[in-house]
DNA sequence: GCAAAAATGTGTTAAAAAACATATTTTATT
DNA sequence: AATAAAATATGTTTTTTAACACATTTTTGC
């Protein structure tokens, strides 16, 4: 679908003027951004900033494959990324949608098993990413952080339970008014109170959704026919946030 | 659907003969009997053997209710549970099959919050019960506890992913394939090396498969017109895995 | 700015699976 | 053992959703 490109990888700044003559963005250290990372101790932050290192990604850049072996773990730091499966003939399925300071890629690391799952960014993306081995090394160590990486990942099991039967007992106008849902509550909305902060294609609707684009499409149109939203080209105005609630309660 | 009963408890006995007239069964310290558990210290398996009970659960009885605060984490010691949420219009999807030393409700209690599944004994249980406080104080204070127990959650969150997909995007053969080859992987055969060490009902095989009774009962006689299976009761023998595998994989 | 490609919108048809109906067999209860 | 209840089996109808077709609009790449 999307080709592989090659992806710009920098040294990681913390907080330090680079003397390159490119322009970069300043992040925060990975440990001020996230409480997983706060649990590192001062010399596990000083190793972290030999080890961990800025990558960019291009919009529909594939960041790691399904089955790949797991290399590295990833913490975003500005964009959006998709993470999916593909099922069966091609259709993919989308299983969760990360924002800055999410952190992915490090199920497979903690298991040293490959990829469970295919990650790509939705728009240009900038990462914090460390080794395997390194972040293996780390959640060994430090009791702490083990405790929040094992937090972290009995969010992401619930969600997938609770997904799994969204997805496959709800109707379509169900899914898609979860969806809907979902994506207000990860990214939320614009200045206006009432535009979803995500614009995204009727495709990758549909992939989070499990229906066809064509069926995504149509029941969009019919959820703006009955003003529970408007329709501006990918700007979703969520007008009646309730209904969508309960048409997704109800399945 | 099935009642509550009330459970029995009994005191835990590592090992030593229990001076009460009623008939026990002898089981090994949870220490002996799963890797989870091999990693607590001496004074925690003192502790421990204060702390942890044995309960019995009849056939059917259901051991906790999705939405339940969480209040125990149990190891399974005899018998078999099923792990199911219930979805829209009481129709339940079997999100996994417990054998015994297989651990349960821990999700729940890492993070304090309510179940978000269900349990019920498929048939009379016996199992190990610790409090929730209990088990938060172990895995807090014991690093490789904490690892294991991640390392665990790791492995049911990569089992979700996977079946969200097989359930949404498999077709009704290919769904009742895949749960038959779970449920060879889970159990295993008789001595006869091809009946499912598993007898159950064609509901749970339904509610495991996301679709309805009549069609897991159509579909599994056609698998055996074709010659896939046979069937004798709830006695499945599989006669062709490796077809059974390909309608799985094809979807 | 223009051509090509991709995405959106909408109607029609076909396939899949649920819902329903009902008979038969098995299991549980007294 | 007799009866009731539950589970299994199977055919028919209806609903849901995918698949397909094609027109229109928007976006992308040069």
């Amino acid at each position: 679908m999307h080709m592989l490109k090659k992806c710009r990888i920098f040294a990681v700044i913390f907080g330090e003027e680079q003397s390159m003559n490119q322009k970069f963005e300043h992040f925060e250290p990975m440990w001020e951004l996230s409480p997983i990372w706060a649990t590192l101790t001062q010399e596990e932050r000083e190793r972290a900033a030999q080890e961990v290192k800025i990558v960019h990604y291009e919009k529909n850049e594939v960041i790691h494959n399904d089955g790949d072996e797991s290399a590295f773990v990833w913490m975003l730091l500005r964009g959006k990324v998709r993470i999916y499966k593909e099922g069966i003939g091609q259709r993919q399925q989308i299983i969760r949608l990360l924002k800055p300071y999410d952190i992915f890629g490090y199920r497979a690391c903690t298991v040293n098993e490959p990829y469970n799952s295919s990650a790509s960014a939705f728009e240009d993306c900038t990462v914090y990413r460390m080794d395997r081995a390194f972040f293996n090394a780390l959640i060994q160590e430090n009791g702490a952080l083990c405790y929040q990486v094992m937090l972290m990942m009995a969010k992401d099991l619930a969600f997938s339970e609770i997904q799994t039967v969204n997805l496959t007992q709800k109707h379509i106008r169900g899914r898609l008014a979860e969806s809907l849902l979902t994506l207000v509550k990860n990214y939320g909305y614009e200045e206006d109170g009432n535009t979803l902060a995500m614009l995204l294609p009727r495709e990758d609707l549909a992939n989070m959704s499990n229906m066809t684009t064509s069926n995504a499409i149509r029941t969009l149109s019919q959820f703006a026919q009955e003003g529970l939203l408007s329709i501006d080209g990918r700007h979703i105005k969520i007008l009646d946030e309730p209904a969508l609630e309960k048409i997704s309660r109800l399945g």
